[in-house]
DNA sequence: TCAGATAAAATTGTATACAATAATGTTTTA
DNA sequence: TAAAACATTATTGTATACAATTTTATCTGA
């Protein structure tokens, strides 16, 4: 009834390991695309795939609806989450606010640890871009910008930068034009820029940065949050 | 073993009107500081409180978890949460830089309905403290922010203040010094100001207001988010 | 008496059973 | 045939039962 496309449900979930906790298991398969936007999320089917009771596959939904990953109607179920275009632009202006604090907190004040961990980050995504898991990609550029604000030192930063962040993700499975990878170097980019540690020009990128993603973005796409297009296209 | 003060978990959270909503009303009576920083939440007593299963309470409990709002530990319970002096003076940091944001899209853009809204908010709010009922007029302060980040028309802003400002009631219970309703005033003046639509003085009044807020604590006084302290006092 | 070990109780974690609601399919009727 | 009414099935919501773990109490031995 509700899209579900290309892949099953039970694919979209089980690729991965095994013994990751449901909840992150799920999320995950959310950011990485393999559950599209307005994906119905069944509790007996899920509850199989992994081999558990409801009672968990029910936790791991109502946090991540708590999260507003996942949208549940009462007594119709979890769907994955389809921000409509006033929410998104919405949620791109968030995200702008808090990464530009973030930034500002980074910029220069970041040890050698932190730098480390962040080229990993960025090695990371390269990989999994080069291997052509857009994704694991796409999951792992977003968890650079987490990684960021928590270097940053601000634990709401990094924790509201998640949730937004995991939105993200949902605008670009819905909204996404091609092109919204390719901007990848600039991650390598704004680490230089915060060692160097002028805030200006950190801003800047990231401004910039984050420009990328709204113009890779086509708002006029009519994508219904409401249900059935999605299997049409 | 870990603390209760003065009223007993019972006491707290049965006080309200039976209808509303569990979540709600664990939530409300957090904020209303009937429950204290690092109150244990027993899963079975809540359940014969609110007269429902175990079930339900968990998944209030697990919501508010989700929200930060409490903590649980695995095989240990919920605990109400207790920021520490770090976190809260992060999250104080954190509500500025959302807050500052909210009054520059509102400024001189609120439409007849929502100041009336924010004015009766705000004459809730001083009926609560006219009555004495301290609580109520604390979670009525925060309900006013987060009114107005409804109304500045950004869900995500007023979504992430909302959580802020759940953290903000639990910062003043452990670290608050009295005099913190006294500002109450500077609601209406806040009002009257986006009214005008001068950003600057917008901003500077919201400044001002949170910085009331920060010199009615003194992050000195030792809180031990640990546990046994609060027994003593 | 006190530390450690052991047993009992209480509490949380998970699975299952049942109830309530919604979705689906079939029959009836105009 | 189409639409309404009904029965059937599937799905979610809640309570209960049981397992796992922790906490508390009791016992033991130096």
């Amino acid at each position: 009834m509700l899209p579900n496309n290309s892949k099953s449900l039970v694919d979209s979930v089980k690729e991965k390991g095994p013994n990751l906790d449901i909840y992150r298991r799920l999320f995950d398969s959310i950011l990485e695309q393999r559950l599209a936007p307005n994906t119905k999320l069944n509790e007996q089917d899920l509850a199989q795939v992994f081999g558990v009771s409801r009672t968990l596959i029910r936790q791991s939904l109502q946090r991540l609806a708590a999260e507003q990953v996942v949208v549940m109607h009462k007594n119709r179920g979890a769907y994955v989450a389809a921000p409509d275009v006033v929410m998104a632009k919405q949620i791109l202006e968030a995200r702008e606010l808090i990464e530009l604090a973030v930034v500002d907190l980074a910029c220069g004040a970041l040890n050698e640890t932190a730098i480390e961990a962040l080229r990993m980050m960025v090695a990371l995504e390269e990989q999994a871009f080069e291997q052509g898991d857009m994704g694991t990609a796409l999951r792992r550029s977003g968890e650079f910008h987490v990684r960021l604000a928590q270097a940053a030192g601000n634990q709401p930063y990094a924790y509201m930068l998640r949730g937004l962040i995991s939105q993200t993700s949902l605008i670009i499975a819905m909204y996404g034009q091609g092109s919204i990878q390719c901007a990848r170097d600039e991650h390598n980019d704004l680490i230089k820029a915060l060692i160097v540690g002028d805030k200006v020009v950190c801003a800047e990128l990231m401004r910039h940065h984050l420009g990328h993603l709204r113009t890779s973005c086509d708002f006029n796409r009519r994508v219904n949050s409401g249900s059935l297009a999605m299997v049409l296209s």
